[in-house]
DNA sequence: ACGGATTTATGAAGCTTTTATGACACCGAA
DNA sequence: TTCGGTGTCATAAAAGCTTCATAAATCCGT
């Protein structure tokens, strides 16, 4: 998905000229032309990166700024200020409140989108937050949840340390000896027919409906995570 | 009331004619001659702004930045930092820590006086500066008030500081151990079922009559605050 | 294709582990 | 002393795990 931007800027000709050229570079754009209104559309669409205004109507960007940083969804976006002035206590001051980068009017457009890549690029690792993916499923360990097509499914620990350990090994086949091994841990002793239980009970929580069965069984060797049941490749 | 204005710097005389000058503009002065004594100094006579000497016996200036910085006491005070040399990487390393304002020695009394009523006049009003928000939910650091749907909510000490911790990293799970590590501190022991309690007890406090449960149990991993139980996103 | 032999899927029951709760004792500050 | 605030326990209440018995499905040799 592409990285969203948002705009937030009064002189719509400056507007104009800032999406153009981040579009060009791929990236999405939102904008909003005072303060209020930038809280809200960072609200519904919250943005990977702001471009903001120091003067603003009805809301400076300082206040945006602080806003901003309050939700926890936005309180990570990097920001970079825009000023008509160059004075020092200005730089301070945005800096103060949180701003990341800062650039004077006039500015170069290739120079502030280099500056918009730079801050994504840094950004990016901090979010990146440990996620497995496998088709449309989710498991984030950090939420520790698992989501298939955008709805969230409860889990067990035992079942999730197991799709864990099938997502990071997708395709591969396991025995059940190997999966008491993985999952359960090596000292740990429980029958093996334990295993298929467990499969169970992941299966059901996975397959709604309509979605497929991403679990497959392959008779006298174990199971594994494949997306076609048993459809040629 | 007079705004305190605190002088952390070594070199007496120049103390003796700021203390001078300060207090016949109408300002309370306390004084540190290191940083170690400033930081004592702050914390028993929060000032509402301080010049703070780069070089320090004791305690570099820029450490007692931010020693300032992490108490919420004193964390919005402005900083006028003084140094001697007037390099760029100083100045860059001093804003980030957090100084607010930043003079070269020499400079003129006059000039340090007036940013000074500048750096108090415009720290006023924007009192409103840490406050945390997740849904409904407010935490505010600096009148250490908690509010949710308007109403306010009383918290001890601990469960304040447990929510400021889940607040500050929303949707995250973290174990008893990773909460008590942090939000106790890493020296402190009790036993990790105590975690339970204060999370009861920060749950009785949150959730009146209608509101839904913003703490989640993760079964084996530990808690996290989150807005939807199992829901669907 | 058929029947027995294997192997897997399922549902339910009993038991274990983990969490929620209420009560209580202790401590330091007002 | 009286009050919040905290940490611990004992106990209740959930939630999850393992096992077992049985039904289905799949294989294999004939």
């Amino acid at each position: 998905m592409k990285p969203t931007v948002m705009i937030v800027e009064d002189e719509a000709s400056l507007v104009t000229m800032l999406r153009y050229n981040l579009e060009k570079e791929g990236y999405a754009v939102t904008e909003a032309s005072d303060g209020e209104e930038a809280v809200t559309v960072a609200d519904e669409t919250p943005p990977d990166a702001v471009i903001l205004d120091w003067m603003l109507p009805r809301m400076s960007g300082i206040e945006v700024c602080r806003q901003l940083r309050r939700k926890p969804e936005t309180r990570h976006v990097p920001i970079i200020m825009l000023t008509a002035r160059s004075e020092e206590t200005d730089k301070v001051r945005g800096l103060n409140v949180g701003a990341d980068d800062y650039m004077t009017k006039p500015f170069s457009m290739p120079e502030l989108v280099a500056r918009v890549r730079a801050l994504l690029r840094r950004a990016k690792p901090s979010q990146a937050k440990g996620q497995l993916t496998f088709g449309d499923i989710t498991l984030d360990l950090d939420a520790h949840r698992v989501s298939r097509g955008g709805r969230y499914v409860h889990l067990g620990p035992t079942e999730f340390r197991l799709l864990q350990y099938l997502m990071e090994r997708p395709g591969t086949v396991f025995s059940r000896e190997e999966l008491l091994n993985g999952v359960w841990g090596p000292d740990i002793y429980v029958e093996p027919r334990t295993v298929d239980v467990h499969i169970r009970r992941l299966r059901k929580a996975l397959n709604t409906d309509d979605s497929i069965d991403v679990i497959r069984t392959v008779r006298a060797a174990g199971y594994s995570l494949d997306a076609s049941g048993d459809a040629a490749a």
